[in-house]
DNA sequence: ATTATCTATAGATCTATAGATAATGC
DNA sequence: ATTATCTATAGATCTATAGATAATGC
C-alpha cells in the first residue's frame, strides 16, 4: 500500500520519476502515454517505476499535483496577495499552459476519470477546485468591498465563472491550439469590473 | 470503409444503436463503456455492432452526435431565433444535460480525445465549436446593435466566454454533481446586460 | 530489516478482421 | 449481389504481482 519511498534515494528517485514524466508529457503529448514509456525516460523498468505508486492512475494523478505544485512556486508571490497580484500570477500559468498542450490533455482526461468517485483524480480535483474557489471568492469579496470590482455578484459565483472560464478555455485549447486564452480570462475580468471604468 | 447500412433494416439498426446506445450511457454512466456492453443492450454481437462503424472511436463520436441532433430538435425552435430564444433553448439544454452526468463524461473524454489531430472526434470539436460560436456571435453581435447587450465586446470573444463557461462547467459537473450549472450561465448573461439594466 | 529494482508472467481486456450463413432487394 | 449478422481468433496492450537480488540504513 504505502509505496512511497523511505530511504533518501527513493525520496529522490519519486521526485525524479514525476518531473521526467512532466516533462516528457509537456514535450511530446500525452497521447497514451504508457507507464513503461515514462519508466523509460528516468531509466526504470515498468515494474521499477510503479515500485512508488499504488497504481497507474495514481501515478498520473501525481503527475498532475506536481504540476500545481511547480506553477504555484513559479507563479504564485505573495500569500495573502490581492486582486491584481492573484491576477497576474493565474493569467502567468495560464499562458504558460498554452504552451504545453500535452498537459493540458492529461488534465482534460483526468477531470473526465474523476467522474467515478473511485478513481484518485476525483480527490485530486475535488480538493482542488474547492480550493481555488475559495482562495478567488475571498479576494473577489475584498475587491468588491473597496470598489474594485462590481458588485451585486455573489463572489462564489464570479469564483466559480473564473474557474469554468478557464477549464472550458483549456478544453478548446486542445482543438484549437492558437487560441489566446488568457484574453479569454481577461474579458471576463473586463465584465466584472466597476460600471464607472 | 463505408460500413454505413444501404437497406432500410440497417439504416434503422444503426439508428437504434446510436438511441439505445446514449440511454444505456445516460442511465448507467460511461465508465469505460465497451462496445460489447452496448451491442448487448442493443441485442448484437460485438463484431456485430462494428459492422456499422469504421471502429469505436467513431462510434462514440457518432453517440455524441446523435446526441447534440436530438438535443437540438428538442429545444431550438426557430432557425433565426433571437437573443432571448437562443439563450432560453440553449439553458434548457444546459438544464438536461445535468441530468445525464453520464454524456457529460464522455463529452469530456472525447474532448481530450480530440487533442490528436487523427482522432475522429476532432472534427466533430472543431465543427460544434465554431459552429456554435458563430451562431452565438451572430446573434450577440444583433443583440448589442440593439442596445439589449452591453456594446465594447467582441461578439466572437462573448461567444468564446459562453462556450468555456459551459465546457468548464460541464468539466465541474463531473466532481460536483450538485453544480447549478444553469445559474453559472446566466450569470454571465447578467455580465454582459447593458450598463442601464 | 527494509527498500529499490529487475525479470517474468498471469490474466484481463479490447479491437479489428476473417470467414461463415442467412436475409434482403435490384 | 449486397448486406446483416454470427462465431472465432489473432494480436496488441497494459496492469499488477510474484519472486529474486542488490543496495541502504538502523
Amino acid at each position: 500500500m504505502a509505496r512511497r519511498g523511505s530511504y533518501a534515494k527513493g525520496i529522490a528517485k519519486r521526485e525524479e520519476i514525476l518531473r521526467t514524466a512532466l516533462a516528457v508529457i509537456a514535450r511530446e503529448g500525452y497521447h497514451g502515454a504508457s507507464v513503461k514509456e515514462l519508466a523509460e525516460a528516468v531509466g526504470l523498468s515498468q515494474a521499477g517505476l510503479l515500485h512508488y505508486f499504488d497504481s497507474k492512475d495514481e501515478l498520473f494523478v501525481e503527475i498532475l499535483r506536481t504540476r500545481d505544485e511547480i506553477d504555484l512556486a513559479d507563479h504564485a508571490e505573495a500569500a495573502g496577495a490581492d486582486l491584481d497580484d492573484l491576477r497576474d500570477g493565474y493569467l502567468d500559468i495560464v499562458r504558460h499552459n498554452a504552451q504545453v498542450p500535452g498537459l493540458v490533455e492529461l488534465f482534460t482526461r483526468l477531470a473526465a476519470d474523476a467522474a467515478d468517485p473511485e478513481h484518485p483524480s476525483r480527490a485530486f480535483f475535488a480538493e482542488r477546485s474547492a480550493g481555488l474557489r475559495d482562495r478567488w471568492a475571498a479576494t473577489i469579496a475584498e475587491a468588491q468591498a473597496a470598489g474594485r470590482l462590481r458588485a451585486g455578484i455573489d463572489p462564489v459565483l464570479a469564483a466559480r465563472l473564473l474557474q469554468a472560464v478557464s477549464d472550458g478555455a483549456q478544453m478548446q485549447l486542445l482543438v484549437e491550439p492558437e487560441l489566446d486564452m488568457a484574453a479569454l480570462i481577461e474579458t471576463l475580468f473586463d465584465l466584472l469590473q466597476p460600471p464607472g471604468e
